[in-house]
DNA sequence: ACTTTGTTCGAACGAACGTTCGAATTAACC
DNA sequence: GGTTAATTCGAACGTTCGTTCGAACAAAGT
């Protein structure tokens, strides 16, 4: 049980070099890729089946395979670009600023701009987050890792030019914990835009934070 | 399509009076659940499937249906049983207790208390509540709604006492998801015991609401 | 002992699942 | 227009799904 077989046909796959060609394989495998975000999001990834893909998105059952080789890897390529992409704005916002509670700010305010532009993805990521197996798995979970370290590392740097205490373990995963919930209770009709959002949470969880000058740690 | 047929042989259900009698029936039927939990918190609802369940069980697939008559009705009862409980016991801790902070402090307690206590049965109430539909799900979501007015009441009450001005949605949806998020990190080898756990989420969360003297609202 | 009721099970049901295959269709190039 | 390659599809594969049925076993009441 390999990687053999089945890219028999698949020999299509760009090489995306330097600039993206854009061919129609990638413009209708996105569209795809779309289509059972919507899907996954709705009915949960184990409880939406090939059939259901096929009808949203306009293509035969078999037509589908053409693009990916199983279900698994269609949830490992939404998962990999939504991801890939978050982390990608997050660094290119974070530079040049260099204020400590700003570049958290920066974080909250970029994790939440995404998340409320783009929920289904983002609760595919969340919701789905630990049926990847393996390799598909790994992936994925080493950009996982890598943005929860940046956030470690924004915490830490407040923690230093402050002078303050507290876990940063338990402190970021709080933090995810306030935004990743949010796909669960987010209603458009009702709740502000992600900038109020990321304002209020960053208060919340920043004055909380702050307000623990050379107290216990641990 | 209602609650027709099916309750032929299952006659057999108890009416609890006061005292439940604790039959065999009960019992036994508390065993499936407890195992169903585990194999619902591992594989998922949809992923489990009524054989995975008859194998952790040790109940033979036919045998199980004598205790409920579908998969659905068994999520169901687990769920209904797990908040049920959660929200009887903070009723119980709140009774005598005046302080606005201090009862805020005791609904962080007993949460995590629970949660970390049942980590199993709480990540299936977390994680699968959207599967549960019609009469199954409006009855746990009756449930759900209770416990977040609970919550909105404490922090009003705080609000009041000490002059405060904040979202009291965005801040009881802001604690669900620090704590709630648990099911996705916590591991008893690394974290700290429910009392820490409380104490430090109740540091960072009470702190940074309450440093909101007279700021804006919305 | 017999009857009755409560409990368990093997075997099967039809439906739905993810995936494959070979042929048909469409687009691209000469 | 004819040849080649990329794309799509209907039909089926074998497996697993949730659920049911009737018979078998165990316990309790007489």
């Amino acid at each position: 049980m390999g990687s053999t077989s089945t890219t028999k046909r698949i020999s299509a796959r760009r090489h995306r070099a330097q600039q993206p060609p854009e061919t129609r394989y990638d413009r209708r495998l996105s569209e795809i890729l779309g289509h059972a975000t919507e899907v996954f999001c709705k009915k949960g990834y184990e409880g939406a089946s090939m059939r259901d893909l096929s009808r949203e998105s306009g293509m035969s059952l078999a037509g589908l395979y053409y693009y990916f080789e199983s279900k698994e890897r269609l949830l490992y390529l939404i998962q990999k670009h939504t991801f890939g992409t978050i982390v990608q704005r997050l660094k290119s916002r974070l530079e040049g600023v260099g204020d400590a509670e700003q570049r958290v700010r920066i974080f909250i305010l970029n994790h939440l701009e995404y998340f409320l532009a783009n929920q289904a993805a983002m609760k595919v990521l969340s919701h789905e987050a630990e049926v990847l197996k393996n390799g598909f798995g790994a992936e994925v979970a080493a950009i996982k890792r890598e943005y929860y370290r940046i956030c470690v590392g924004l915490l830490d740097e407040l923690k230093r030019e402050r002078g303050l205490q507290f876990s940063t373990r338990l402190a970021v995963l709080s933090l995810f914990g306030m935004m990743n919930w949010i796909y669960t209770w987010h209603n458009p009709r009702v709740d502000a835009d992600a900038g109020s959002m990321a304002d209020e949470m960053g208060d919340i969880f920043l004055r909380g934070v702050m307000a623990s000058k050379g107290g216990r740690e641990k």
